[in-house]
DNA sequence: TTCACGATGGTCT
DNA sequence: GACCATCGTGAAC
């Protein structure tokens, strides 16, 4: 179980946001629940850098952004459009506010933990959207500034897994700075959010800004035949 | 199955 | 008022 995945260390993590970004891609986030144990494995991020109009950094520290500001490898977490908890990882030195936005993930442990807090949902819907990843996973204000690289209520992790192909888009829902490519996510994987045509299955579109940037020379039918293999396994089997 | 649409409503400008 | 999203609904593919 979760035993197996050790900690990430804060030396380890990329100094370039965007290079943290695409790294977080195939890491585990572990939250201990009082109802069990969840385990995640994160398959799309999004950076946001200091000169970047799209960040909460960019204008300056204030009362909600101040943790952007902090250590990097601690926890970002914000409420979006009053409704729903976003979780960041904020990188950079401290006094400069960049961090990542985990977007999805993909449940690997806890099923049950989550689905008593995201309701009677798709397993591939559980943690689709950075919504619905805090919400299965209870993350909420009280984890802002949480240490991530260390074992506590919420951490991140790895496994030593090999990490899939990855696509980089342009990100979701911002309209500053919204053709900067710094959407990162795990190619062929369902458990992505966005439209399909920002990850890379769907039909080519005319606006080359929204158009997927493919990262390595693999074929897309390929990604989704191996992606129907993966379906088929159960989650919880390990 | 995928997408567009409208309503929702904290925090910051 | 703008905004890093979600849900239910309904229509298109």
């Amino acid at each position: 179980m979760h035993e197996f995945a050790r900690p990430l260390s804060r030396d380890e993590l990329p100094a370039s946001t965007a290079d943290l970004a695409r790294f977080l891609i195939g890491k585990l986030v572990l939250r201990a629940l009082p109802d069990g144990f969840a385990v995640a494995r994160i398959v799309e991020t999004e950076a946001y850098l200091a000169d970047d109009a799209a960040c909460h950094a960019f204008r300056g520290p204030t009362p909600r952004n101040r943790t952007m500001f902090g250590p990097p490898g601690h926890a970002y977490v914000y409420r979006a459009y009053g409704v729903c908890w976003m979780l960041n990882v904020t990188n950079a030195a401290i006094g400069i506010g960049e961090a990542v936005l985990i977007r999805a993930a993909e449940p690997v442990t806890g099923l049950d933990a989550m689905m008593r807090h995201r309701g009677e949902v798709p397993t591939r819907d559980l943690l689709r959207g950075p919504g619905r990843l805090a919400s299965a996973l209870a993350i909420d204000r009280s984890h802002d500034g949480a240490d991530l690289c260390a074992r506590g209520p919420l951490w991140l992790g790895s496994d030593g897994a090999a990490g899939g192909d990855i696509g980089m888009s342009t990100r979701i829902g911002i309209t500053r700075d919204a053709h900067l490519p710094l959407r990162f996510y795990l190619k062929g994987s369902r458990f992505v959010s966005g439209p399909a045509a920002l990850n890379g299955q769907g039909r080519a579109r005319r606006n080359a800004r929204s158009a997927p940037v493919a990262l390595d020379g693999h074929v897309a039918g390929e990604d989704r035949a191996h992606d129907r293999k993966a379906d088929r396994e159960d989650p919880l089997d390990r």
